[in-house]
DNA sequence: TGCTAAGCGAGACGGTACGTCCAGTCTTTTG
DNA sequence: CAAAAGACTGGACGTACCGTCTCGCTTAGCA
């Protein structure tokens, strides 16, 4: 077993809480850049030393702040591939069309793709939405709804990446008509697998 | 007019080449994160008061450097806009399949979108594939070998957007085959608009 | 001879005037830290290069510019080797107790001990009242008002030192009284010298 | 009582003792001129903003710099007024008459004359010889050497002045026989009080 | 109850980069 | 051909954060 009681004084979840508290502040009303470990002190009380003993630098602290707080789709009861997935869709359309939504890009942009936090960003933050949508579409297939997709992967980047490619290149704006054209396509391409 | 000839000494082209040049090999060397403008000033021999008459900071600076060198997609003899489409698809994917396509992204998530020089960094890097996907397929309903597209916007992005999105979240490989499936996906929704 | 006529066009002593007269007005309105040759450029529009070719920097400038305008003491018709180094030394603390005579005093410091123009500075500005004070001095002698000075130029300079002194240091006020007493003091040691 | 216990890291007194110690050098070797708050920080390997915290600008570092190492005049025992006078101005003389005095005059030329470091400087650098000065001819006074006198400020302004002077002006060496001359003139004015 | 280990706030430390200002030089066009 | 205009390299400025390091003070489990 590894439940050896720790000595010393326990970390303050307190201190973890404020700070995260603190930055998601920051990157609402002041943006990625003005997001440093200092600001993060000073606004939180907390000390700079308690900040790097929870998290490596500033972005990986900003991911913490942003995991916590992103809807997940709840289920709904949609009934069709078509109406759920355009559901969900425009619930995250909604949910990227705000600051947070480029702040989140910002944040993925700058952080390593190697470190674990960013990993778990990624995860919750970034493909927790495109998971939701591989289970819509797996369960439509088992219910004979649509055939069963080749290439599902490839279908989900295609559903989900436009959202993000408009937070990131802003040449079309995001909202409810695009979420649905996309829901859209994505049943046209399920549907018209050859038989 | 307005072709009143200045008076002083013109700017120098070269110390403009010298920066540029410099900028270009730090991001290729280095990284995003270490393009910044003394580091730019060190290495060309440009002076940093010349560096911000010429760009606001360091990441106009990476994206004039970057603006340069990326290939554009040449027309090709492909028959058949599936054949064009996967081509220009499988040519993106490989410019972008580089060191170079995550400073890019980096650089644009990092950049105030307000700026002009933002605008055109996205006009010619981000979107001038977009802009070239469009011309094929109008062409293609023009030939009348596809219906007209009804949103051509959103099917665009359905295909240039998992690019980026996979550069950024990192989940899924950039490869020939992922550029063959959504070209594929791209032409299977352009066929299969209502009869 | 050496008249050749000079080629091409002459120098503009109105460029001179005007560079002098905007050094002057920064000195009295900005002090002698903000004398730059950039900003007595901006000011008197006068090219940058035109300054460096007049003067080497910008402290020979303030130099320059300080030449003219010190009142020089006039003889003044004062009876007695006394009434009349009183009067000039109450003429020169009044010239000095202003800001000028500290814009004088800290661009002596920072001038170039060796250079032609802090010589003439110093000729001009420093010292002439001090040779001012020598003409009364050996003049009263050769009258038979005191007897011939021992060592004259270490009197001058308990004379016209502690002005200076008082400038740089700060611990006293220059006024007329102050002034006063460094007269009747130099009297003093001329007429106890020993018979 | 105001002895709060100070919080966080108490300053490094090494830190400031190595930018005093480099600061010392620079101003010795290569000028109050060269006498940058980056140049003391690498030479001293102590940060800029270290220096900042301590100093507000290079000119108060140097003038920090110059106020250890000025030897005081000792005592010494001499008796009389007219031999101790004399040998503390040699000595004064002789302290001066080196790099240190030009840069010690430069130094307090360019010193905002309202900061308490400018103060502080003035006191314990230009004036505290003339408080020496002072203790002697007080206490000669009260031994009945000679009559108390009627203004021992500009007295002593008469003697300590003419070394600024001539360092400042550069007119007449600084030496021991004008050390001298100073000190028999003072006495001379002294026991020329009106009988 | 006291000991000891660890976390806590505060804040100074050596650094890096910022964006600005000015020095002194160089290269144009204008008078 | 000199003056003016103004861009150039170079270097210091003073500021903001970085990530690290003492400090003195809790806050716990262990003795």
């Amino acid at each position: 077993m590894n439940d050896v009681k720790p000595r010393g004084r326990p970390p303050s979840t307190a201190a973890r809480e404020k700070a995260l508290a603190a930055a998601h502040a920051i990157l609402m009303e002041e943006g990625f850049g003005r997001l440093t470990v200092e600001a993060v002190a000073a606004r939180s009380g907390v000390g700079k030393a308690t900040l790097y003993r929870n998290w490596t630098n500033a972005c990986e602290l900003a991911m913490a702040a942003l995991i916590d707080g992103v809807p997940l789709a709840q289920p709904g009861g949609e009934t069709g591939l078509k109406a759920a997935l355009t559901a969900q869709m425009q619930a995250l359309v909604q949910a990227f069309a705000t600051t947070r939504g480029r702040q989140i890009a910002m944040t993925l942009a700058a952080a390593d793709p190697e470190s674990e936090m960013t990993r778990a960003f990624r995860n919750r933050v970034i493909l927790s939405s495109r998971e939701a949508g591989r289970n819509l579409i797996i369960e439509a297939a088992r219910c004979g709804e649509v055939p069963p997709p080749a290439d599902i992967d490839t279908l989900l980047d295609m559903v989900y990446g436009p959202v993000f490619y408009r937070i990131l290149a802003g040449h079309q704006p995001l909202n409810a008509v695009f979420a649905e054209r996309l829901a859209d396509n994505a049943v046209t391409i399920l549907t018209a697998a050859r038989p």
